[in-house]
RNA sequence: CGGGAUGUGGCGCAGUUUGGUAGCGCACCUCGCUUGGGACGAGGGGGUCGCACGUUCGAAUCGUGUCAUCCCGACCA
């Protein structure tokens, strides 16, 4: 390719509604362009970028036994409806209809096409175990789209989904396709840490994510892991052994049970404070709206509340703290006058109270009574109704690994992908079956595989970077390399640049020449944006017979005759392009 | 959904307070000059200021409405 043709501009300036610096790089260096709110044009070195990364998760599901189709992007209400989601979904789900008013969807993932596909074509025990899978845009209407790519409103995904008679067999593609995982990231140059982590919406039991850790502030997930074991969790569903604390009033003189003043404590600080106590021995209640009703969470004063574990426990789709207007008006029914601080389980009825494992070890804590400007001292559990003790704490680093013990250590991942045991979930509401030996129905045992293919790249540069630009590994590069001739005047230089260029063409590299009429300064800082792994320049030294091979992930300079030049980068390519 | 802010050529911005018919840098085109880390000079093309209505002799500027975009929050009693 001739830069001179490269369909490419490149920007002086960083956009002035980037925040995260794949967002800033993929726009200053012309890979990308804003349509629309979290919708972007992938420009043509972005389509490569993004090409190469399908056709290596392509090569690693179709070597892992998978096969490739695809469906349609727009989807009809009735199937949404057969799963139960059409009314779950919500709406990140992009609903339309169509000119003869039928409701249609933009697909924000695809179990329900294709457990429509499995039902019609998987009859028989024989044909299973199957993977489908396809690569294709998703739209999600996100509440805030952000980060460029990385939280995008419509993007590029792999999505697969696997369709068994069994949970031994469930396990072991499960496996499979974690393996084919590992291989898909490792080829694009980007190590992921497999994490255990929540099932969300989409529902099931068991699911791993794949981050890339990095050290920017892109990454929107905290993860939980252990240096001395193998342990690793999303912070959704990590958990984790608690350091001692105080934990029984005893130690603070709190043996009597009494109702005590305390005046203006509307926070565990100012209640610490005022009772001269640690805020471990405070039984926190907060009042969450999960689906519409109210539930009581209630926790040790000095954790927090992990609310998707709450979710979980309560069985709701979507959970979210109260106001106090809720707050307020939940009181009002319960017949107590009392502001937040002093919310209590104790009297409150007909309400779900969820506590917090962290609760069952409390002696003589702390509690409130729904009374303002009152709390309980020398409280025991005897003393308050709990549905159930469920773990629904937020771990906290530095709180011990729930496998070996050591201290756990935090850190921010981009999730690149997730697998996913979703079991019957979707066949059996859409009766989507087989027949097994005895000539039963039965329904599929299922599970579901995704790869964000457009957030893996821009994950790849927040991986990736220096302050002049990307610096893309191999197997992902736009392209491979840029021969820049530094003076297009100079007729040697030319010859040489061009010879070089083409050799590396026919040596099936994929090369730019850098043909423009520009100064050195400008072509070698569009050569370090663009982030080519490797850089040849044809310059003076060229009357010595040299060049010079630069090496964007290092900054290393070599000087060297044309010839070697080239084969090296030959060598350079092929070897990492082998891995 | 709540709070804050912004919409002026492809990008980044000034002008708006004190209405008078649009400007700067980059990018783009032409010529010259220059060629190892975003040169320089000269000339040039491109916008009616998000949109609508209103006030006014006159609106980018004032008013009302609307649309869009961005940031923060939606967090712990």
């Amino acid at each position: 390719m001739r830069m001179s043709k490269l369909f490419v501009q490149t920007l002086r300036e960083f956009p002035s509604d980037a925040e995260v610096v794949s967002h800033k790089f993929l726009v200053k260096a012309g890979y990308i362009r804003k349509l629309t709110s979290g919708v972007y044009n992938y420009l043509p070195l972005m389509w490569r970028v993004l090409k190469k990364i399908e056709n290596i998760t392509r090569e690693e599901m179709d070597k892992a036994g998978a096969q490739e189709l695809l469906m349609p992007f727009v989807q009809p209400k009735e199937l949404w409806e057969e799963s139960g989601r059409w009314e779950v979904y919500g709406k990140e789900l992009m609903r339309l209809k169509d000119r003869h008013n039928r409701e249609m969807c933009l697909g924000p993932t695809h179990e329900e096409i294709i457990t429509s596909i499995a039902r019609d074509g998987l009859k028989s025990y024989k044909q299973l175990p199957v993977n489908l899978y396809q690569i294709q845009s998703k739209f999600r209407d996100e509440v805030r789209p952000r980060f460029g790519l990385l939280r995008g409103r419509e993007f590029i995904m792999k999505d697969a989904y696997s369709f068994g008679t069994s949970q031994e067999e469930l396990d072991k593609e499960y496996e499979n396709m974690a393996q084919a995982y590992r291989n898909i990231f490792n080829r694009c140059g980007l190590p992921t840490k497999m994490v255990q982590s929540d099932s969300g919406a989409i529902g099931g039991s068991v699911s791993h994510e794949f981050m890339v850790i990095t050290d920017t502030d892109a990454g929107e997930n905290d993860v939980f892991y252990c240096d001395d074991c193998d342990y690793s969790a999303n912070s959704n569903h990590a958990v984790s052994k608690l350091p001692k604390a105080v934990v029984d009033g005893a130690e603070c003189g709190l043996k009597e049970k009494k109702v005590v003043d305390t005046p203006n404590t509307f926070s565990i600080d100012e209640l610490c404070e005022f009772l001269k106590v640690p805020p471990s021995l405070i039984c926190k209640c907060l009042v969450y709206i999960a689906d519409s009703k109210p539930v009581l969470a209630l926790i040790r004063g000095d954790k927090q509340v992990e609310e998707t574990k709450l979710m979980n426990a309560v069985e709701a789709i979507e959970i979210r703290i109260a106001t106090a207007e809720e707050i307020e008006d939940l009181m009002q029914k319960q017949g107590f006058n009392a502001a937040r601080g002093f919310i209590s389980p104790i009297g409150m009825k007909d309400i779900t109270v969820i506590a917090d494992e962290t609760i069952k070890d409390l002696k003589n804590f702390v509690v409130g009574v729904n009374e303002q400007d009152k709390h309980m001292v020398g409280a025991n559990l005897s003393d308050i109704n709990i549905d159930k003790f469920v773990d629904i704490r937020l771990v906290e680093a530095g709180e011990l690994c729930p496998q070996c013990g050591k201290p756990l250590k935090v850190t921010k991942g981009i999730e690149v992908g997730n697998i996913f045991q979703l079991g019957t979930k979707y066949s059996k509401p859409m009766n989507a079956v087989y027949l097994d030996q005895n000539g039963k129905a039965q329904p599929y045992v299922m599970g579901c595989y995704g790869i964000g293919i457009s957030r893996t790249a821009a994950a790849a540069v927040e991986a990736h970077y220096d302050d002049w630009g990307i610096k893309w590994p191999i197997a992902i590069a736009p392209y491979h390399v840029i021969v820049v001739p530094v003076a297009t005047n100079d007729e040697t230089q030319m010859s040489v640049a061009e010879k070089i260029y083409k050799d590396l063409l026919e040596a099936g590299i994929e090369v730019v020449i850098d043909d423009r009429n520009e100064r050195p300064g400008v072509k070698f800082k569009d050569a370090d944006l663009i982030g080519f792994p490797y850089r040849i320049t044809v310059g003076k030294t060229i009357v010595d017979g040299k060049v010079e091979l630069v090496t964007r992930e290092t900054g290393e300079k070599v000087e060297m005759t044309p010839e070697e030049a080239t084969s090296k980068v030959i060598e350079f390519v092929k070897s990492a392009l082998s891995k």
